[in-house]
DNA sequence: CGTATTTGACCAGCGC
DNA sequence: GCGCTGGTCAAATACG
């Protein structure tokens, strides 16, 4: 097994999207530093927060081509091309009159909506989807309070890119309809409860589909600290 | 030995 | 109500 963060990085593609896989929609990046504030701390994010859930369609693709080698440094190097291909214009999502709250929270559309809960990853306590049996009402309430969540994919022969995150593998599952098993990963960082599920395309083995879910309440640089700090000292 | 990953089991939601 | 499916847990295992 790989203890791997899939810090080696070979050539790929990379294709945004704020919805399902199976309609995305994607995005051209430009900045890197505007993507990855859809899962940055709640201090980078405040002004996206009221944006994610506006109408928005995007359609592009951004290819990008980091450097082959696979040393530290060039991964390194790789990984800011990723960030880099990861960036996107804010102004552009929000304009997008056609997009609509399904396409946004495909996987659960219902409750698109009540996204406004995406605090509760920050409050650390992100137990809902496991309430006492004899709960069930709550369970069900609980059920409907989603993390935001946006999916990109890229053409990759690795899984898991480095976003600059630290990633916990806790379960894998075959999914119907796919050849390759799906990946879920959690944050690793103390009191933050971001998730992100890897899977691969049937049709194209080497398409990779990545979705996070919730955003991060601290920033990439302070995975390498983890469980050190309290990242809610700031709020 | 500590930490990360694997993997089977379990549970809840959803559709029929 | 039942079966299917996705998501998560947690014990076992692997690795550094």
């Amino acid at each position: 097994m790989e203890r791997g963060e899939g810090r080696e990085l070979n050539n790929y593609e990379l294709q945004v999207s704020f919805s399902a896989p199976h309609d995305l929609g994607f995005v051209h990046f430009a900045d890197h530093n505007q993507m990855m504030s859809f899962l940055a701390p709640p201090s980078s994010h405040s002004q996206l927060s009221s944006q994610i859930p506006q109408p928005l369609q995007v359609a592009a693709a951004t290819t990008v081509t980091p450097p082959t080698t696979t040393t530290n440094a060039t991964a390194a190097a790789a990984s800011n091309n990723i960030s880099s291909a990861l960036g996107f214009n804010h102004n552009e999502l929000v304009n997008r009159p056609s997009w609509n709250n399904d396409q946004v929270e495909t996987l659960d559309p219902k409750v698109v909506n009540d996204e406004n809960c995406s605090g509760n990853a920050s409050e650390g306590n992100n137990s809902w989807w496991k309430s006492s049996s004899s709960d069930k009402g709550k369970v069900k309430i609980r059920r409907k309070l989603r993390e935001p969540r946006f999916c990109f994919q890229t053409r990759s022969d690795i899984d898991v890119l480095d976003d600059g995150y630290k990633w916990r593998k806790y379960g894998q599952k075959v999914v119907k309809n796919s050849l390759h098993p799906r990946s879920y990963y959690r944050c690793t960082h103390s009191n933050c409860r971001v998730k992100k599920r890897v899977e691969r395309l049937s049709e194209d083995c080497r398409m990779v589909i990545t979705t996070y879910e919730g955003r991060h309440n601290h920033s990439p640089s302070d995975d390498s600290n983890s469980s050190e700090h309290d990242c809610f000292t700031s709020f």
